[in-house]
Parts: structure tokens; sequence; C-alpha cells
DNA sequence: TTTCCTGCAAAAGCTTTGCAAGTAC
DNA sequence: GTACTTGCAAAGCTTTTGCAGGAAA
């Protein structure tokens, strides 16, 4: 029995025909292995310690790239960073109004406030706005107990 | 008959023991004038027409007081600037990912969106996360046909 | 008169860009 | 070999801050 092992990296860069370079993989695989949702600069820091010459502009230059080809999302809300996330699919976050932080709200709970939400009213959105929806962003904002 | 004659701004201010400035008031009025949700450089270009001397800076402090007061929020979203808005009850925005613009939805609307949202889900995220929920923000991302 | 606000200029972040050298394909 | 990437440094933007003069209460 023969098996390829490709890293999920790798797998990913072949599919949307980006170059799999050190500097990316070491950037997607320190995405991919956190919920937490680092900044730029997190993330810098991070690569940083097994890649020393990595430079930011990189960081922030690759980020950019996995956006545009869809293998993550940058929330922008707070005014400061932005932070990254390598999970694609529509969820909710928490967002801390105290220190910025960003997390996930579990899939499970996530989705039964996406599903609330009625499908009707946002066709009806579009029509009476002329606006086409291409995601439904929810945050929720607050602060841990 | 004697008609007290008060400007919107001057008893927003009074009510929350803010100077009435002609900088302030200036600013106040033309974030209550429009439903653009313009970004602090863009009331600056406006405000600065009838008072060619205010600066930038002010522009910058004075949303920031008038947010702190409750007066305004400030939309932060798309990581360049951000957008500010003199309606402060909870309500929804388009945000056009093209030229970044965002759009109030009618309330009407907006509301069935958060009404939806069933409040037992909200009540086991904020016990399971041990977060508290200020406020739901829902954003619609998408374009403007 | 006291306290707060404004304008200016400079600084502070975050992010992008130009270019030469390096690397994936 | 060709085309794309990287690192560096510098620039660009948005936003904040320090301070002296000015205005509101």
């Amino acid at each position: 029995m023969t098996v390829t092992m490709g890293s999920k990296a790798r797998d990913e860069f072949a599919l949307r025909g980006l170059r799999c370079t050190r500097q990316r993989r070491a950037i997607y695989d320190a995405l991919c292995a956190t919920t937490a949702h680092p900044t730029a600069d997190q993330l810098y820091c991070g690569v940083r310690k097994q890649m020393p010459g990595i430079s930011l502009a990189t960081v922030y230059n690759t980020l950019e790239v996995f956006c545009r080809a869809g293998m993550a999302v940058r929330l922008a809300g707070d005014g400061t960073s932005a932070h990254y996330d390598a999970t694609v699919h529509n969820h909710l976050h928490t967002r801390c109004e105290k220190s910025g932080n960003v997390r996930d709200v579990p899939n499970q709970l996530g989705q039964q406030v996406l599903d609330g939400i009625p499908q009707p009213v946002l066709d009806q959105i579009e029509s009476n706005l002329g606006f086409r929806i291409r995601q439904v962003q929810v945050e929720l904002l607050g602060e841990y107990a």
C-alpha cells in the first residue's frame, strides 16, 4: 500500500495554484494550529522562532494572498490590528471590548444563531436595497467574565 | 406663547454634560444629517467648508467623545478608516466589498433579522463561554448591483 | 476665573510598496 | 530559465498625543 503523505499546507497551495514556499507553509501552519485569531504581528512573532529571518512584510503579504485565495479571512473590527482566521466557513466570533481578543463561538451554537435569521427577510433586503449579500457576519461584542 | 428653540445638538450636549462648542455642533450636525456613515476624514472635508480652520485631530477627538457619551457609534470593519454613525440603537448595516461604503438596512427589515436570533442560544453562549454579550452586531457583506 | 477644548505639529501604529536578491517550478 | 517571492527599508495612512492659546460655563 502506497501512501502519499502531503502536508495540509502543501495540498491547499497546490489546489489553488499558489507556490509553496517555506514562509507560506510556516505561516499557514501557524494559522491553522491556533483558534486564537492572531494578528499579523502575533503570527510573525510565533513564526520567527522557527524561521528567524522572516520579515513582517512577508507575513502581511502572505496573509493577503491567503485571503484572496479563500484560505483565510481577515477580521478587522476594532480599529487596531486585523485578526486572521484559517476557518473560512461562516461562523460567529466573540470580541472582548477590553482586550480586543477574538474567539470562536462553538459551531453548534453559532449555527443556531445563523439558522435563526429568516431567509425571506434577507431576500427582501437584497431586492429592496439592490444589494447582493455574500456573507452575513455576526459578531458578539462584550467581555469575558 | 413662548417657544424655547434648542438645536438637537445643543440639547444632546446639555443632556450629557458636554460643552457645546462650534466645532462639536458642526460635527454632530453633519453626522446626523447623513445616512452615509462617513469616515472622520469625510466629515472633516464636509465641515471644513463652513469652518475652514477646523483640524482633523479635533474631528477625531470629538468623534471619540461622542462615542464615549453614547451619541454615536464607531464602525470599524474593513481595516481602513472607521465609519461613524449617529444612530445609536442596534441596527444592521450593509458594507460594500468594492467601495467600502456602509449603509443602513431599514429598521423594519433589520429588526426582523435581529428578532430571529433566539435568545436562549445567546444565553447558552454566555454561560458556556463565560462571555457577557453586550451587543449583537450583524453586518451584511456583499456589493451593490 | 476655572476648566475644558482646539489647532498645530509631531509621533505612533498598522500596513503596503519598490527593488534587488533568492527560490519554486 | 522564467516568473514569482522574499527581505529590507522606506513610505503611506489612519489615529493619537503634547502643548500653548482660546473659548465655554
